[in-house]
DNA sequence: TTTGAATAAATAAATTTTTATCGATTGCCC
DNA sequence: GGGCAATCGATAAAAATTTATTTATTCAAA
């Protein structure tokens, strides 16, 4: 317990990240910013977002707003953008390698410090600067590498063993890219990606 | 208004495919099932699912539960996923191309049908079965094919401008992969899908 | 048939999340 | 300095969502 010992709502922490990134985006045009005007630019309710940047910083000043490079400080802090997350991905598939290819992840902190691959088609090709490895490998990663995260990018059905597997080897979180529902003990989170509960969202609207 | 008149929240609309796609990985295993093993399966509240599946089906049987494959018919049913949705993709970089490689689309009813880029070092290629084309018929495809949705797979900058060219083509829905917030006329969908928010709910936890 | 167990459906309670209201503080203009 | 407008922070109200409870239905077995 201690950064983020303060009682922040699931819904709260997923808007913190597109406020640092709206802050960000502004590359210093603003030294300072208001609530209101975060709201308005991102569409939100500005009351809303003075209670979100509230668990965060609490330096919001009447008249003038939040300075913007503490805000953006603050945030970073919270979301701990400063401090090393080591992952493992699992699956080097289309979704795996895309992942991989992807450099924004570092800004907030996580490094996916190895990727592994059941298939030998994959096993020992390069993607993101990495070598696939071998499952046999995972272990001696995990424990070397401190690693706290698990990225599944691996089909449906090997989700849940893969996901064992990952917990066996100390993993305390896991991002689920498969279209699946995994299991895990008590203490283990598993933030599902799911690209269909997404695109039901879109259809709906759509269908009416 | 036709099927989707029903007044579901956005909650359970994203908890429907999760149904959908447990239900169908049982293989016909279970002629029937209650919301009671469902709940079990997934780790969810039984009443929950007995509420969200009775906006969809209210054919359930006590003693018995729902007969699976109605069920699951009734379910795509809703989710539209036998009814065909044209969307255009428009940025094809790494992500851009695993979605796509992703052929469980048109499990949802979704065809991308056309991918565009601006870059000319993209364009002509071939990715997932579709040649990559130049912004410039972007206009004339989606007029043609009839598309509604539009994918965005753009570089943060570029969201906001390929958004606005989407909606003036007719688009009336938009799934953003950008980490961007975009802004579009009344009517109009934007589903964002902003990995940096789960990152934020596993780092809290990891953190802690 | 009757009884009991399982379960859907309806209702109610609790929780979470969002939105509104209000007072206090700050900076700016006169 | 005094008044005004903007804005924060806190509290309260409202809305949405989840969970619990109760009731009624159905099947199956005694």
């Amino acid at each position: 317990m201690k950064t983020s010992e303060k009682n922040v709502s699931i819904q709260t922490l997923r808007r913190l990240p597109v406020y640092l990134h709206y802050l960000k985006s502004l590359g210093g045009a603003l030294p300072a910013v208001s609530a209101t005007i975060i709201a308005e630019a991102l569409g939100l309710n500005d009351v809303q977002v003075r209670k979100d940047l509230g668990s965060v910083s609490g330096s919001g000043r009447p008249k003038k707003g939040y300075v913007t490079s503490e805000l953006i400080e603050e945030l970073e802090d919270f979301l701990g953008c400063n401090k090393h997350t080591a992952a493992v991905l699992l699956g080097v598939g289309n979704l795996g390698r895309a992942l991989l290819s992807y450099h924004g992840f570092s800004d907030y902190g996580l490094e996916i410090v190895a990727a592994f691959d059941s298939s030998s088609k994959v096993i020992g090709s390069a993607c993101g600067g990495k070598i696939v490895l071998p499952m046999s490998d995972l272990e001696r990663v995990c424990k070397n590498k401190n690693v706290s995260l698990g990225i599944l990018t691996v089909p449906s059905a090997n989700a849940q063993a893969a996901a064992d597997e990952l917990v066996g080897h100390g993993i305390k979180a896991i991002w689920n890219f498969a279209p699946s529902v995994i299991k895990v003990p008590e203490g283990v989170l598993v933030e599902n990606e799911n690209l269909a509960s997404s695109l039901a969202v879109l259809s709906n609207h759509l269908s009416v």
